[in-house]
DNA sequence: TGCAAATGTGAGGATTACTCATGTTTTTAA
DNA sequence: TTAAAAACATGAGTAATCCTCACATTTGCA
């Protein structure tokens, strides 16, 4: 039983590391291998991404790159663990302390920015989150995460509707947020003019439904 | 230069059948090929499928199998495509003539109902459909089949709306139409009654863009 | 009937994720 | 200090899988 250092990939599970780096030499060089899967992920996308290349680019055997994780898509996982951990932080910040729905309204249309932003500038986070690659575990990831960025927004509804049904609230939080995803994913993949149109499309919509008209 | 016969795939292109079977034998073994894709990806999902697997199911050798399709997404393609042309006679079928606001609420209203049970009834469309393959090709025919979709909302409320910006009208009729897919997509990845609970959400979402309050 | 086109076959080429036996470096502890 | 143990590094090799191709067979047709 060396469950305490190696936490397997088993079944339809999300693969962890599979071994933590615990000398500094390990630890620069699992930093290089991320690098060079980012980069090769910003290049091909993550399906293209050859595990060879990656242990090439990084300066390292194929076998060191196996060391550390267990199979191609925890390598995509740790990135995209980072991505999630940055945006989730944002998320919680901008909607922390909406107490109107003025407030909503201008913090809404500000997250919607700053997460369009983000998939427009990052293309590890575009590929990762664009349906690019058809690891399912990842789609469950994304949709864990998805449920719990809208829990900020199901806390502000809360706060704002205090009579409403508190289950059609998350729903409406779950679908809102989703939608937004989803157009993103969108905006993303049409010409950059449509896309503004459509995520502004989007924002009006979501507005009126999030604080009415 | 073969190019009368051959279809091939290059590039990003999509692929369409090789040859087209000329002869009775070879279109009914053609048919069993895609009968046993179909059977498979319904019992494992397009990506986990093997074209090995596919030719024994349908009895015939892996050589035959690639004599029709030129590769492994041209089967799903092809697959994809029987689904598309019927739903998109569907859709039709239900949008033609509308002429009021409330002949539109209740058309859309059928219309996701029917959406909803295609998704949940077939598995091959919904593997097709729900981002659990990678293609790419496949994706930009899902959107190109979107935008043919939206259109036939797009008549509708240019009908309904004669003075209203008809780009504006485009941009909500895709946006609506691709939410719609995004909700399906997320609806038979959740439990059954949280799905119909998104479902009945998105639909009052839509209908207040669509028809007003 | 005989020939050309269409169809059928499956061993094998090519690619790629991943393993493992073995060697090297670092840490630990007596 | 030093020897054993643990961590780390290596890359040739394994297995799985998509797809090709040279050759065999069947069908349509003049």
């Amino acid at each position: 039983m060396e469950g305490s250092t190696v936490a397997g990939s088993q079944d339809g599970q999300i693969a962890s590391p599979r071994r933590a780096p615990s000398q500094q030499r390990s630890r620069e060089r699992v930093e290089r291998m991320l690098a060079a899967a980012s980069a090769l992920i910003a290049e091909q996308g993550s399906d293209a991404m050859r595990m060879g290349e990656v242990a090439k680019r990084a300066g390292v055997s194929i076998g060191s790159l196996y060391q550390f994780f267990p199979d191609k898509r925890a390598i995509v996982w740790a990135l995209a663990e980072r991505h999630t951990a940055e945006s989730q932080a944002c998320i919680s910040a901008a909607l922390a302390d909406v107490s109107d729905a003025e407030g909503l309204r201008r913090a809404f249309s500000e997250l919607v920015d700053i997460y369009y932003g983000l998939f427009l500038a990052e293309p590890v986070m575009r590929d990762i989150w664009s349906g690019t690659q058809a690891d399912k575990a990842l789609r469950e990831l994304e949709l864990a995460d998805s449920r719990a960025n809208a829990e900020f927004l199901t806390a502000v509804l809360k706060r704002l509707r205090p009579t409403a049904d508190p289950a059609a609230l998350e729903t409406t939080s779950f679908l809102i947020w989703q939608m937004g995803e989803a157009t993103m994913r969108l905006a993303i993949s049409v010409g950059r003019q449509e896309g503004d149109d459509l995520v502004a499309a989007y924002k009006r919509m979501a507005l009126r439904e999030l604080v009415g008209e």
